[in-house]
DNA sequence: AGCCATGATACTGCATCCATAATTATGAAT
DNA sequence: ATTCATAATTATGGATGCAGTATCATGGCT
């Protein structure tokens, strides 16, 4: 069956691309639970797809380390130890550091309205307590940043990362405080990016996802 | 054809990322030339093997970046512009600073000894002028100054770029007097490392790595 | 003479099929 | 009853086949 052909506005997207997206929706949602095997066939099946673009998606998932590649026993959805977590935490948080800091060089004042309005809408959901759409607030502001900083390769690595992260089942965001704390952090950020000053924003985007870690590690105390 | 079998020396790498490797090797080489058209067929003859192996190591290859997937146009060899360049180095230069800021903290007097040991075969090799020698040392120095530091995607990430850095024709340590350069800065790293100052060691690893790049602008200019 | 249309060619992308290896189930022996 | 050996089942990995589309060449038209 595969989805309407009527879909193939400007440039379909290979079969394998979208089977991977999807993947990755239903890693994140961890309806596919860490750990997990999955069945290839079954997922084909489910699909409407043969197995052939599957794999190549799979291919795809393994090398931005969603999944793991056992040879000739199978793919699995990749298993955070504590021990990965307190790996990539760190680099994220020098990279978007770095993000920070070129960002704070280069930005124009439409760039700072931009990222100000983004930051309103921050303020908005936090104080309903919206954590969802804080969420997905945050994560343009930092897009923003990254496409203001003008590197690519850095946003990529930055994506890659994000995307490991988001293997935790656990959601700092959630916890009590945190949201309130994490709105604080962007508003010494945004404050740096004013002053344009490239260190103190790195610094504080540091700092702010070291932040984030900590709050992760005590949803994991928690429960 | 495909090998011998009695190659199956415990757990033998799926064929995929035989071929991925094989690929990488040829890419490095430039027998594949930067923005040229990968001949499936031809390469699936060629290696004696079917297309689908083929395609999935070009998947992975393409999520390193060393290709890039043009739907139903086929798979072309990565080109590297000067911008491109730009974007990774520095990136770059901040994950083999990080390296070296906690290797300075975390190595032993065993390690030490081992790159006080590398760094005496990169004396060796400068002397003679040899650039190959010299290259194959200097990866070896930082593939042991990763393992030290500790943090399996940090190295993940810099073994990553450097194979995207690589797929440039240029290589710096030709350009005249840029061995011996190269050999002094590792002399300073290292004595940052004696000294088990990090943010030395990181600070220079740094410059290190920008240095190389100022090393690759000169070729550019003199051809 | 140059440009656009039409057809031939060739390659990509997906499906299907097959061989091999791993896992599980069954049964026998201790 | 438990354990080990053996057979059946199932899934992975690779090969082959086929449909759809992009590219290239040839020929007609302006």
């Amino acid at each position: 069956m595969n989805a309407r052909p009527s879909s193939k506005i400007l440039a379909a997207p290979a079969l394998y691309e979208q089977v991977a997206e999807r993947l990755r929706t239903r890693i994140f949602a961890h309806e596919l639970p860490q750990g997990g095997w999955i069945d290839e066939q079954a997922l084909a099946v489910e699909y409407g797809i043969s197995r052939t673009p599957l794999r190549e998606a799979l291919k795809v998932l393994a090398s931005e380390g969603l999944v793991v590649l056992k040879p000739r026993r199978g793919c699995y959805v990749t298993e955070l130890s504590e021990q990965d977590i307190d790996e990539v935490f760190p680099v994220m948080a020098l990279l978007e550091g770095r993000v920070a800091e070129e960002a704070a060089r280069r930005a124009t004042s439409a760039d700072f309205a931009r990222l100000t309005t983004i930051h309103a809408e921050l303020e908005k959901h936090a104080a309903a307590n919206n954590a969802d759409r804080f969420f997905e607030a945050n994560q343009r502001f930092h897009a923003a940043l990254q496409e203001i900083a003008g590197n690519r390769y850095l946003a990529q690595l930055i994506d890659d990362a994000r995307k490991v992260i988001k293997l935790t089942r656990r959601d700092s965001l959630r916890l009590e405080g945190r949201l309130k704390q994490s709105l604080a952090e962007h508003r010494t950020i945004l404050e740096a990016l004013r002053l344009k000053d490239p260190a103190l924003a790195g610094q504080r985007m540091h700092e702010h996802l070291l932040s984030g870690r900590a709050a992760l590690a005590k949803l994991a105390t928690a429960g």
